[in-house]
This record gives C-alpha cells, sequence and structure tokens, in this order.
DNA sequence: GGGTTACCGGGG
DNA sequence: CCCGGTAACC
C-alpha cells in the first residue's frame, strides 16, 4: 500500500493531518526550502509528489512525505570532520529526527488544535477539512528575524529570491548535490497503483529514463544563513542595495550590526548573538516584543511574526493587510469610528491590536497557529481552494505551484545557486561554518541586555511609542 | 500622540 | 497601482 523507501531516506510513521509540508514549507513562514518535483506526470497517490531540502549549519535536510510517512535524508558535506565523534550513520540519523521533532514541533498535536478552533469559531469550521495539516515551524531566530525584516511591503516570492541572495552572498557553501531523480515515466504516468516490480532501484530509474529525458547532471550549491557577523559591516548596506533589497539593505545591516555589537563572538561562541536570540523564548512575550522592536525595520507585525515563529509565543497572531481584510469580513472588525471615503482602510496601531485581541480571543492559547492556517487558505497560491471559494485560477508562477497539480519541468523554488558540473560559484568568506546541528542551546546568563548604546537608545525610544494600549 | 507619507523594486 | 510595513514627520 506504501511505495518504496527512496534510496538513502529513512521512514517516520506521520499522518498528513499533522503536518502538510507542501502547505507548511511554501506558506510563508521559512523563505529558504527548496522544492523539487519528483515527476513530470501523476504518482500514485501513495508515492511523495516532491523533495524537499534546507541547508542547516552543518548539514542538509532532505524531506518527502506520503500521505503517511515522513521521509528524511541526511547530507553531510564532504570530508566533514567536524562532529568530532565519528560520522556515526546512525547518530547522524537521530541528530536529524531530533532537529525534525524540534523544527516541526511534533509533541504538539495538530489534530486536537483544529478540533478545538472548530469548536471555538464557525470560520474556522467552514474550511479546516481544506487545509490539513497546517502548523507553525519552530525557526532560529536570527533567520526569522532577517526574513522578517525583508518582508516589509513585499511579497513571498520577492522575499525568498532576496533571502536565496543573500546566503548565496554571505554565507560560504556547504556542499553541492545534484537534483533528485524524476520518478520513471512508466510509474509516473501510471494512474493506477504501481507496476508489479516497482521500480524503486536508482539504477533502474536512471535507466529507463535516460533516453527519453535529458538527465540534468548540474550541481545545486547550498549556503547556510549567514550569521550577523557576516551582515554586521556597514558596507554591507550598499550591497544589499545593489541586489535588490531597496530600502530593506539598511534594516537588515543596521540589525546585524546591533545585534554583532552588542554580543560579538569570541572563541569560546562563535555565534553570541545568534544564542542570545534564542534566550528571549524564556522570556514573557510583552518583554521579548520589546526588545523586538528596538532592531532596525522591526515593527509591531515583524517583531509579532518572531516571536510567533521562532520564540514560542504560540498566542501571539501577527496582523498583516490580509489577516485585516479577513478580520473585517469574517470576524465583525470594523475598519475605523471615522471611515475615509477613500476605499482603502489605512492599519494604524489601533486597528492592529483590535483584530489582533479579537482573534487571540476567538482562538485561545494557540491563537498565532490558528493564524497561519487562516493566512495559508488565503493565500494567492492556494486560492482555488480558499476563503473565498472557487473563483479565478491563481497565476502560476513557479514558486507558487499548487500542491499535487501537474508542474512545470525541474524548477525548484527557492533556488539554490545552480552550478553547472565543476565551477561553483564562490561567496564572501564568513567565520568557518563549522559548529552544531542547529538546536535548543542552554541559558548563559547573559539575560541582560548588554545592549549598546545606539541599541539601548532605541529600545528606550520604541518603549515610549508601543506602550499605546 | 495617533494619523499620514515616502520608500526600493517587482509584478499585474 | 498594489504589496505580508516601518521610520519619520506633523
Amino acid at each position: 500500500m506504501s511505495c518504496p523507501l527512496p534510496a538513502g531516506f529513512h521512514a517516520l510513521p506521520l499522518p498528513i493531518v499533522q503536518l502538510s509540508l507542501a502547505a507548511v514549507l511554501k506558506c510563508g513562514q521559512s523563505f529558504r526550502w527548496s522544492i523539487f518535483p519528483l515527476s513530470s506526470g501523476t504518482l500514485p497517490p501513495s508515492y511523495p509528489t516532491h523533495e524537499y531540502r534546507l541547508c542547516l549549519r552543518d548539514r542538509l535536510i532532505c524531506l518527502r512525505q506520503s500521505p503517511d510517512t515522513l521521509y528524511y535524508k541526511t547530507v553531510l558535506p564532504p570530508r566533514s570532520t567536524h562532529t568530532s565523534s565519528i560520522n556515526d550513520g546512525e547518530t547522524v540519523k537521530e541528530e536529524t529526527l531530533a532537529w525534525i521533532r524540534d523544527y516541526f514541533q511534533l509533541d504538539v498535536d495538530l489534530v486536537y488544535l483544529y478540533s478545538d478552533w472548530s469548536k471555538r469559531d464557525p470560520v474556522f469550521r467552514t474550511f479546516r477539512n481544506r487545509f490539513e495539516g497546517i502548523r507553525m515551524i519552530r525557526q532560529d531566530p536570527w533567520e526569522n528575524l532577517v526574513s522578517f525584516i525583508c518582508s516589509s511591503n513585499n511579497n513571498i516570492s520577492r522575499i525568498t529570491k532576496m533571502v536565496t541572495s543573500l546566503c548565496e552572498h554571505f554565507s560560504p557553501p556547504l556542499l553541492s548535490l545534484p537534483p533528485p531523480e524524476l520518478y520513471p515515466e512508466l510509474l509516473a504516468s501510471s494512474l493506477v497503483s504501481p507496476p508489479a516490480t516497482p521500480l524503486s532501484e536508482p539504477s533502474l530509474l536512471r535507466s529507463s529514463q535516460q533516453e527519453n529525458i535529458p538527465q540534468d547532471d548540474s550541481l545545486w550549491t547550498y549556503h547556510p544563513f549567514p550569521s550577523p557577523a557576516a551582515l554586521a559591516s556597514s558596507s554591507v548596506a550598499s550591497t544589499l542595495r545593489s541586489l535588490g533589497f531597496g530600502y530593506r539593505a539598511e534594516y537588515v545591516q543596521k540589525t546585524a550590526q546591533m545585534l554583532h555589537e552588542a554580543h560579538p563572538p569570541n572563541s569560546k561562541n562563535v555565534d553570541g548573538a545568534e544564542k542570545w536570540l534564542k534566550t528571549l523564548r524564556s522570556m514573557p512575550t510583552d518583554e521579548a516584543r520589546e526588545v523586538l522592536l528596538g532592531f532596525m525595520g522591526v515593527g509591531r507585525k515583524v517583531a509579532d511574526c518572531v516571536l510567533l515563529m521562532s520564540l514560542d509565543k504560540k498566542e501571539v497572531v501577527p496582523v498583516d493587510t490580509h489577516v485585516y481584510q479577513i478580520a473585517m469580513k469574517h470576524y465583525g472588525v470594523s475598519p475605523s469610528s471615522k471611515t475615509k471615503s477613500k476605499g482603502k482602510i489605512p492599519m494604524t496601531p489601533k486597528i492592529y491590536d483590535q483584530v489582533n485581541t479579537k482573534l487571540a480571543e476567538v482562538w485561545g492559547d494557540y491563537a498565532g497557529w490558528a493564524h497561519s492556517v487562516l493566512f495559508t487558505a488565503d493565500l494567492k497560491s492556494f486560492s482555488t481552494y480558499g476563503l473565498d471559494a472557487p473563483e479565478k485560477m491563481p497565476t502560476r508562477s513557479p514558486s507558487e505551484l499548487l500542491v499535487g497539480l501537474p508542474t512545470p519541468p525541474m524548477t525548484p523554488s527557492p533556488s539554490p545557486v545552480k552550478t553547472s558540473g565543476k565551477r561553483k560559484k564562490s561567496a564572501v568568506p564568513v567565520q568557518g561554518a563549522s559548529g552544531i546541528l542547529d538546536r535548543e542551546i542552554s541559558i548563559d546568563g547573559g539575560l541582560q541586555v548588554d545592549l549598546g548604546l545606539s541599541l539601548a537608545e532605541r529600545v528606550k525610544k520604541r518603549r515610549r511609542v508601543s506602550t499605546s494600549r
């Protein structure tokens, strides 16, 4: 009933209602996953349709998903001797599995949450079945912060390009890898069950397709997310400008500088700032928000996104223009006492709090998670199933492919650096990309903010502004 | 002080 | 002209 185990992968039993990679990895939480279609046609229902790849500091994570199983594979850089212990395959596997459990927060029962939200909210009830498996992922705060500084007045497609560009230009490549192998036409075109003798061996797959489909022998090069130190120098701003970051260029560089200066890396601790950001997880929501608001380019909305998506503040509901529209349409939030006759109603801090509070009490403890389901449902790339159900087909862009629909040729999104064969694109050198797997770190006493002048002033200044409520 | 405005750059 | 906003300015 299930498909053969893909070569090199391990299997983790996991119902799709608990996690839908296709939805979660494209709904604008993380912007750094590469997505490869596994077939140019239609596969049997039990087969994974895509491979998803994410470059961590020391390894590449590769995932596939069938209706009842999550498949995972770890790729280490060549001659990697970083893990002081032997590169025991079993150890690597366990580390990656632990990372998966943490990243996808698999201890949280999404099915229970869905039923609770349905109980609380008739609006949620109406579309819950069309959007299963949408959960909050637990991201790295530094990457998350920078990504969402880039998100202001912007769209997912461009944010993805910017984040990709950021990694390619400010972080050395970790490793290169060919794209996943396509399933053979024979299997792909079969609308029924797989052939009696499943072509599961890579060698078979290859030989059967080599005639028809030109084998893509080019390599994809993967870069980890750059450190604060790599983005801290003032020259970075102009480089980012030239890379098309617009006015966000200064925001990113300034924020990196603030963090880098307040928590400089030392021999003992190569990324002090990144670890310090993680300590905000143990801080009360309001305090952590005040800290975030101190960074350049971070307003209420971006701060709330970081709180929810990387600092464990599951109750926080970020309010963007989409959510605002939804709140007015479905949750009885009224625009403003004095309605401007102009068609567009501006988002004010007051409105923000109004929507935020309303949705938080409708959805309860995990309100932020529910918001994510709603937001995903409203995304244009999912709109055929969305809140305003069937009407316009979304304009298909390579980065916004609908799950399960026939997919265009191998054009993963977001794209890592693609190199043909031998030469690799080089990147700005940065301190060693060694280090360990991203994971929970212990809190070392630096909770009191030794933020340095500029940041300290900023925090104070912003605090005055933001305490209206 | 809460409400406007300019702001990079890409896409419809 | 719109956009998953923010900083600066009245």
